[in-house]
RNA sequence: UGGGCUGUCGCCAAGCGGUAAGGCAACGGACUUUGACUCCGUCAUCCCGUGGGUUCGAAUCCCGCCAGCCCAGCCA
């Protein structure tokens, strides 16, 4: 039993990272003894989305089946695009997602001294070189598939090198005008070996070492550094990086290092109908296209638990999705499923009308009210019940009633019988319209015999409606959310992803009808709203005069479907 | 055109020489005081991008071809 446990998870969770591990641990080698280290390195330029979501759960989720230990490092080897207001938010999304980095939390900045001692050893093995040529003349100087890189600085002597690294250290060279480069193999048809630059002068203030330093190492130089001053023993990426792994490689075997981390890539994450990079996200929230990096349709953490997500439907989600090196995309339904699947275990039900239209019981006595009890979670007897008041006057949903029913149709029309959730059956007797045909009223009769829903003589009654007390309710608005691009890849090929903007993204709903216990509800705090959907209190614009609730995610609907 | 990687059902994804797991979606049906949930069933039968080869036997090994992705930032 336990054993078929065992087995079952790891079936569940095996991936090909697993098997390298598996095998790494097999071999002994550098992996000797070690329990298994990883890290989640995210460059604080930005908020951390659902593809940075799968890197935390493969870093952290790996680690974990290992019994080994994840650290979280701010990757800030670049102050042009880095702040530190990124950093907080990166940190608070991870918590959230449920992952702990203990007391392991470090900067990349922190290890700049060491980084350059490991410079000064390259260019003391001659294996590094000050190179003069100019971001232009490199460019050029680059060659193409068929023809070699060149650099006439390659054969300056070690001692020059040393003493132009130091002086560019101690600032006495502009922006631009030199590099530190790494002498590997200019004919190499990986260009990232043609003599790759491992430093540049750039004099932008750091966000944490301030104007310490001029010269910053690039991603490619210090990465491996970082990775073995931590004692990683394996670097986990996505697959842009798998033609930096030579180069990874060479740093980490011609730098004295206490430890050789092995880099493994897997592929990014990519989902319908949404995009994923920093720069276009950066660019929907700049260009005013959504309120904010947490606009609850963007695909970013803080956007995603806006809009009612859970951390553990993100989980399940990098779960299921497995992790390989195939470039694919996840349908966004799948994400929905996760979502779903969560709250319908855990949210309570209530009834809200988000289209309401009155119902009139004429037969039931005005001024007189009763309560009725209802079950918080028809699924879990055990989150108990709440009361609930009935009288003459109703919310029902527009859709809830038609004149002349079409195929299937098995709410209100006139002389149907239709129950409204725990209260009564009632049968409809029709309605009121004004001049323009617009639905002002339904009215109907209730069958006193039917309290509490149940019918007496055993007759069936196929449709069952919520309903809202209009004597007894709250209003709020809601907001419905649809996919925030048309276009299931808005982003491949030579699309320009903001002509595929879905410009019907957003529906604000006014004068939505809620049970009154709904009133002076807070975030974070999730609902099903019967026969509609799972919906969340809006974090930031809610209020207790004002009650606002995002649409996480509609429930399925197979009658829809059939239409 | 050089280097690297990938190609298994509409979407993910197992599979590691012994005769195609699983999830989502879809489609039937049962149940239902949510047209939800749950449950049951169907869903790659000469087939694993494609053409050859090796083998008693190949999605799995070998060779060729095709398609897609990544790399010529002093970004990460």
């Amino acid at each position: 039993m336990a054993e078929d446990i065992i087995k079952e998870e790891k079936e569940g969770n095996a991936n090909f990272i697993h098997d390298f591990i598996d095998e790494d641990i097999a071999k002994g080698g550098q992996f000797e003894g070690m329990t298994v280290h990883t890290r989640f390195p995210p460059e604080p330029n930005g908020y951390l989305h659902i593809g940075h979501a799968k890197a935390v759960c493969i870093d952290f989720g790996t680690a974990e089946k290992y019994g080994g230990m994840c650290n979280l490092r701010m990757d800030d080897t670049n102050p042009t695009k880095e702040d530190e207001e990124y950093v907080d938010a990166i940190k608070e999304d991870i918590k959230w997602l449920g992952f702990d980095w203990g007391d392991r939390f470090y900067f990349a900045s922190q290890y700049f001294e060491q980084m350059y001692k490991c410079a000064e050893e390259l260019i003391e093995k001659g294996l590094a070189y000050v190179c003069e040529l100019t971001a232009d003349q490199m460019r050029e100087y680059r060659g193409d598939l068929s023809t070699p890189a060149k650099s006439p600085y390659r054969d300056r002597p070690i001692e020059e090198s040393l003493d132009l690294f130091r002086r560019m250290r101690a600032g006495e060279f502009a922006d631009g005008t030199m590099t530190l480069r790494a002498k590997i193999d200019l004919t190499s048809g990986n260009f990232n070996m043609r003599d790759p630059v491992l430093y540049r002068i750039n004099r932008i203030t750091h966000h944490r070492t301030g104007d310490e330093w001029c010269i910053y190492p690039m991603y490619d130089f210090a990465h491996p550094i970082e990775d073995a001053l931590e004692g990683i023993t394996h670097s986990l990426c996505t697959l842009e990086f798998e033609a930096h792994r030579p180069l990874y490689d060479w740093v980490r075997d011609n730098v004295t290092l206490p430890s050789k981390p092995r880099q493994i890539e897997f592929s990014r994450l990519g989902i319908n109908n949404t995009v994923m990079s920093k720069r276009k996200l950066r660019q929907l929230v700049e260009d005013g296209y959504v309120s904010g990096w947490d606009d609850p349709r963007m695909p970013t953490l803080c956007g995603l638990r806006r809009r009612g997500y859970t951390p553990l439907s993100i989980r399940n989600f990098c779960e299921r999705i497995g992790v390989s090196k195939v470039n694919s995309t996840v349908d966004y339904g799948f994400l929905e499923f996760c979502l779903r699947e969560d709250l319908n275990d855990h949210a309570e039900r209530t009834m809200a009308v988000l289209d309401p239209v009155k119902l009139i019981i004429t037969n039931y006595p005005e001024g007189k009210s009763e309560e009725f009890e209802i079950e918080n979670n028809p699924n879990h007897p055990e989150d108990g019940t709440r009361t609930i008041t009935f009288s003459r006057e109703c919310y029902i949903e527009r859709s809830d009633y038609m004149d002349e029913p079409i195929k299937g149709y098995f709410r209100m029309f006139p002389g149907n019988e239709v129950r409204l959730k725990t209260t009564y059956i009632v049968k409809c007797t029709g309605c009121k319209r004004d001049e323009d045909g617009k639905l002002l009223e339904v009215y109907a009769e209730y069958d006193p015999e039917t309290r509490g829903g149940n019918t007496p003589d055993g007759r069936k009654i196929k449709g069952t409606i919520h309903w809202v007390d209009a004597n007894n309710c709250e209003n709020a608005e809601v907001r419905m959310y649809d996919n925030l691009f048309t276009d299931p890849e808005p982003d491949t090929g030579d699309k320009n992803f903001l002509d595929y903007i879905n410009p019907n993204s957003l529906t604000v709903l006014n004068g939505c009808k809620v049970e009154k216990s709904m009133k002076g509800i807070k975030a974070p705090m999730s609902f099903q709203f019967m026969r509609h959907g799972y919906f969340c209190v809006d974090s930031k614009d809610s209020t207790e005069e004002h009650l606002v609730f995002n649409r996480s995610v509609s429930l399925k609907d197979s009658f829809k479907k059939k239409k």
